[in-house]
DNA sequence: ACAAAACCGATAAAAATACTCGGATATGAT
DNA sequence: ATCATATCCGAGTATTTTTATCGGTTTTGT
């Protein structure tokens, strides 16, 4: 059950376009090198992630990455089901066109990935990126405050 | 966040020897059939679920696999864990000594990882095999009563 | 004109997945 | 005792997925 690291990347490098959102154009370098994360390839996740219009692109100089959408309209699922396909721990429970078997209607353990994806699919569904600007800023605040006491 | 078929064909496998507890020993070849898995490759899965502990063997004629426990007391969670590593999405989440970056205390994305950790154990490991065996019953007793409607 | 930066396609090493095969060993039934 | 039945064990392997890397093309602000 794990997250490969396109997933992982794809969170991280939205999480710091909404970081930075109202700036302009985010260059790809900027992102790779506060994330940690190979510039090359996470090259090849925006462009997934464009694709499906999660982001908008700036060809050329200033150029850069722009979240299409305001932060509190993205969720962290949306983000994870373009790069990492359905959420569902089996295909016989994707939540669209689902290729079930012919047992099926009878499985029962397929009602156990059900409730699998659908109790991933709250928790992911439920994240947007506002959430995590804000969750960031309140650690920082923490931080600071430990500085006093 | 895929299952792959170890964990799948696992818990199938154990369901069906919750299904048969009290029979005595059921053959490996028995359960591959009414399941649909290959024979040799469930022999690989089952000798790790018995070095986990989770199901005893009884070699030679008449021999095959028995619950090491009763189906009450073994949950998918265990089956899963067992097959497929722990359940988190990330290392830096798992269950027992995750290894951890170095700004995993900060980390916001690994805040995200731990819910969906947390939310995928709360399902599994609230379900038994117990729970497996009765919910079957009562969708075959389902079944029956159609005929008379 | 130039440099910055996105776009694009190909390649490839490494790991994981999903088996397959062949034989060794144990044991109940005859 | 023999034999068929089953588990046990280690090795091999084709396929797919992952995780990149590389080199060049195009766009565009300065």
């Amino acid at each position: 059950m794990k997250l490969s690291t396109k997933g992982r990347y794809g969170v991280k490098a939205m999480f710091d376009l909404a970081q930075h959102f109202g700036e302009g154009p985010i260059a790809l370098k900027g992102i790779a090198e506060r994330q940690g994360i190979s510039e090359h390839y996470l090259e090849q996740l925006m462009a997934v992630l464009r694709k499906a219009g999660l982001v908008k692109s700036i060809r050329g100089a200033q150029g850069g990455y722009i979240l299409a959408r305001e932060p509190e309209n993205i969720t962290v699922g949306e983000i994870i089901r373009v790069l990492e396909g359905p959420l569902a721990p089996t295909e016989c429970v994707s939540e669209e066109d689902p290729e079930m078997c012919k047992n099926a209607p009878t499985c029962i353990t397929r009602t156990i990935w059900q409730k699998m994806r659908e109790s991933l699919a709250e928790v992911v569904d439920s994240i947007t990126l506002a959430d995590m600007v804000r969750d960031a800023e309140k650690l920082k605040g923490q931080e600071n405050l430990m500085y006093y006491i």
